[in-house]
This record gives C-alpha cells, structure tokens and sequence, in this order.
RNA sequence: GGUCCCAUCGUCUAGUGGCCUAGGACGUGGCCCUCUCAAGGCUGAAACACGGGUUCGAGUCCCGUUGGGACCA
C-alpha cells in the first residue's frame, strides 16, 4: 500500500552547514529513520559561481557530526546537466515550454513600468505564441503555466493551501546561457531519485505550485510536501551571522556535543508534549509532522547551552574524557603529543562534569589539576591568601606531611582538627586552601580537589602559597 | 507592490470546544542544601495580539484588524 519513504536534505554549497540547514537535515533523518525509509545526500550546485568544494566538505563535515547519516549520494547536480536538457528538450517539443528571447534588461524595465503604474510586476507571456526562433539570438526557455484555475498545496504541516493559477509567472527553466534554473532542476532531481516526501523550509512555500505544474507536464506524480517553519534570530529577522554562531560546526568549536545541538534544534518546532530530552532513539521513534508547529522559531542560546550541560552531565565520563583531549591542545592546557594517565582523568572529570556547560569550559578548569603551577586570581589571594590564612596552610601542610594516609575521610579527619583547634569554620580554611591549589575561588569539593591533585603537588603548592603571601 | 504563511509567558512549547483558576522547559526572583562554585530540591513573577461573530460554553471554530515572516523580482 504505501511505498517506501524516500527523502532529501538538499543544501546549496555556497556557504556553511548552517543552524537551519541543520535542522531541515534532522527532520528529514527522523522522518526517514522513523519510517525505515531511505535518505539522500543532494548537492545542489547549479549555482557554480557561489559554490565552491569546500562548502561541500564543510557541509559533509556537518553532517557527520551531527550524526545524521545518509543512505545516498552525496549527488551532485552539476554532473546532471545533460539530463536536466534532455527533459527541458523534450518540455518545449511537447509544446509546454518554449522559447523567451526578452533579455534580462528587457525584462527589469518592464517591470519597473508596471510598478510605477501601481501594478504588479507579471510577465506577459509574450514569447508563447512565437513561432519562429529570431535569429541571432540565444533564448531562455520558459515554462507553460495554466492560466486559469487554482492549484492546491496539501502540506503535511502547513494543511491545505489554493493558489490562483493567475499569479503564476511562466517561469524561466532554463536560461539562455544555459544553465537551468533551480525550480526546475529540483523537480527533475525529485523525480529522478523518486522522493516521496519533500521535506523544507516554509520559504519554498510559495515555489510549490510552480513545481507541482513542473511534475505534472513531465507526467509524474507529484511528492507529498512538508514545509518547515524557519528558525529566526532574537530580532524576528532570518538567523544571520548578526546573530551570533550559525555555523554548526562553529558550536563544535564552542565545545558543544553534537546530541545536545540535535536535541535542541528538534524542538524547535517539534514537541512530544513537556518531554525536553531525547535519546536518538526516542526522537526516531516519536517524530511525526503531527507535532510540528506552524509558527517560525527563534534560535535561543542559553537554552542550548542548558541542553549541552545536562548532555555534558549524563555523558560517560570515558567518553568525554576522549572528547576533551582536543580542547586540551587547542588551550594549550596539554601538547599536543602529551598522554594524560586515563584513570586519572577519569577521576578529575567527574568533580567537574556538573560544573561545566561546555567542552571548552571542562578542558580550562581541568587546567589546575594538569598544570605545573598554578597561577593565582589576584582579588581570591588578596581575600583569602593572608596573615590569617597563613598558619593555617602552614599546620595543614605539615599534617599532611606527617599523614600516612590521603583518603577522603583523613582528609577530613585533618581538616577538622585543625579548624576545631583555631576555633574558625571549615570554610574559613577550604578557601584559603581552594586558592592555594586551583588559584581561584570556585573549584569542586576541597577534598576532591586534593585527591585529585595528589598528595605531593597538594604540599608543594600549599608551600608556594605560604611563601606567596610572605 | 502582489501572493502565501504565521500569531499561548522574554524564549521554546503543551493545549485538537467543557479536564484551563492555561501546564512544562530555558532564562529570571526567593528559599533549602553547602567548604566555594555548580548540580539538585522547593517556591514566586511571567502568556492565550485586538475586535467581532458561531456556541449553553472558545486559547481551541469562522470573519476582520494589527503585527511578524517568506516568496516573486
């Protein structure tokens, strides 16, 4: 009865995967995995000018990260030409499209009369009578639209749409240098690789009709369409680069996981009533075009940010421990051929995960347990590195020296003995200490950060502290 | 300019005529926990754009207005 799912994220490679693009190729994924269906890698490089082999790559790049893996392809369009001029061949034999010789200039002043006229700006569908060629002259190839009637878009999203065929231009398809004109060649390349659902943004919304009329001359059925509503920056406008990162692979750099972008961009637009988090398989799984909303979406980066701690927090600490390393290089915490002892990062790690909403965010506080010294916050040893802190770092130096032991509850045992002793409060020691190891005011537990550090480091930096204050 | 689409807290959204005194999440205020910072728990403020209908009853259906967005060049 239903034939099987066939979809397509079809990017222009004229820039970067954007946040947009992203999400069009995610609810394509997760239309097809939901389905079993088959999804399709298309590059739609008509436009050779502004596409460039890098863009593809970056694209690629996007994709792979995000974890949206395709069945097919990646197609490329510019090794379609030839069959793109085979059916615009066979169009104007039929009698359904035929030859404009109106030059582009032609074209704009006419325009701008019928708007200084107060009226819109139609083509007249001249050329459609012509019989024979003028000479001399390289036409464009325009399509035959009905001119009566009414066309009908039923969007699985969007619902039943009617257009009045009247507002349909002929539509150049090719033009007279050669090329064919996108409208056309996303048809072609549809039908060709039988996609069943067309699955984009709502800015293509008003481009449908003029396809499905594309389908119907070519003789195919036409697919079942699904707009998307867009994603907008803070100011309603289109995301831009006004807004901040909408590259997606600018949010790996930012120390963002893939699973967190994922699951922040299916729910722009897409709910599965108050559930916020998703496995992938939850998402595959639940996602239908039932629950996709109508309206546009703005892009909110503290709620993405939310999204990667929670991710960060619910991560095996193996993995991202893997996943830092990178970050570590690239601050130049550790070089680039240094090996960090896996057990103990492990161990670091986990005083950190729930303190850190990024990657790069882990990899610079992880940087007080890997360095050699450290580098103190001048306010934090000012407050807490003085006369009154002294005796105190001094005694709890050389009780640790004299303990055979370094566990959590010596530790402890220490700590209070020293505080009881002074008559002081337990923070009024941990700061002072929490400064004298990590240089700064906020770090994990201060007992975590001492088994973390170790018991020779521990006494040596307490000793540099001790000296630091004089 | 024409055409098309859209409209619930600041933001993402639940809601498919009575379950709505409009729910959840991010963010934000307060409190708790506490060696700091987080995480976590509790709690507060915060929305149905407006105006008409339809209906016993409308956030939910219809019409209009306003506002936003997209496409056509």
């Amino acid at each position: 009865m239903t034939e099987k799912v066939r979809v397509r994220f079809a990017p222009s490679p004229t820039g970067f995967l954007h946040i947009g693009g992203a999400r069009t190729a995610l609810f394509n994924w997760l239309y097809a995995k939901h389905n079993s269906g088959t999804f399709i890698l298309r590059i739609e490089d008509t436009d050779r000018t502004r596409s460039t082999d890098e863009y593809i790559e970056a694209i690629i790049e996007g994709m792979k990260w995000l974890g949206l893996d395709w069945d097919e392809g990646p197609f490329r369009q510019t090794d379609r030409f030839d069959v793109y001029r085979n059916y615009i061949d066979r169009l104007v034999r039929e009698g359904k499209a035929y030859y404009c010789y109106c030059s582009a200039e032609d074209l704009e002043e006419r325009r701008k009369l019928a708007m200084a006229l107060g009226k819109t700006p139609t083509y007249d569908g001249r050329g459609r009578n012509l019989k024979e060629p003028i000479p001399g002259e390289i036409p464009a190839v325009r399509f035959k639209m009905p001119q009566e009637g009414h066309t009908v878009v039923d969007d699985l999203i969007m619902g039943t749409i009617e257009f009045e065929n009247t507002q349909l231009d002929d539509l150049i398809i090719m033009r007279s240098d050669g090329t064919p004109t996108y409208n056309f060649t996303v048809v072609v390349d549809d039908v060709d690789m039988k996609i069943t659902h067309v699955i984009r943004g709502d800015d293509h919304l008003n481009n449908t009709p003029k396809q499905i009329h594309i389908y119907r001359a070519l003789g195919y059925k036409t697919p079942l369409f699904a707009h998307l509503p867009m994603i907008l920056g803070s100011d309603k406008t289109r995301l831009s680069k006004r807004h901040g990162a909408t590259s997606v692979m600018a949010y790996y750099e930012m120390g963002y996981l893939p699973d967190a972008l994922v699951n922040y961009l299916v729910r722009l637009g897409w709910s599965h009533g108050d559930k916020e988090v998703f496995t992938r398989e939850e998402l595959t799984g639940y996602f239908s075009f039932e629950n996709v909303g109508k309206a546009a979406s703005i892009f909110n980066p503290e709620k993405l940010l939310w999204l990667n701690s929670q991710y960060i927090i619910h991560t095996p600490t193996e993995i991202l421990a893997e996943l830092v390393m990178p970050f570590l290089v690239k601050e130049n915490i550790i070089s680039e051929d240094q090996d960090l002892d896996k057990e103990w990062l492990c161990k670091a790690i986990n005083t950190l995960k729930e303190r850190s909403k990024t990657l790069v965010e882990l990899a610079n506080s992880l940087r007080y347990y890997i360095a050699e010294e450290v580098t103190f916050n001048e306010k934090a040893k000012e407050k807490f590195l003085n006369e009154k802190s002294r005796d105190l770092l001094a005694e709890l130096k050389s009780g640790l020296e004299s303990s055979p032991e370094f566990s959590h509850q010596e530790l402890e045992k220490i700590f209070k003995s020293i505080v009881e002793k002074h008559g002081v409060k337990l923070k009024d020691l941990a700061q002072p200490v929490r400064v004298a190891l990590t240089g700064g005011t906020e770090s994990p537990g201060i007992f975590e950060v001492l088994d973390v550090i170790g018991k020779e480091k521990t006494i040596r930096r307490l000793e540099y502290a001790i000296k630091a204050i004089g």
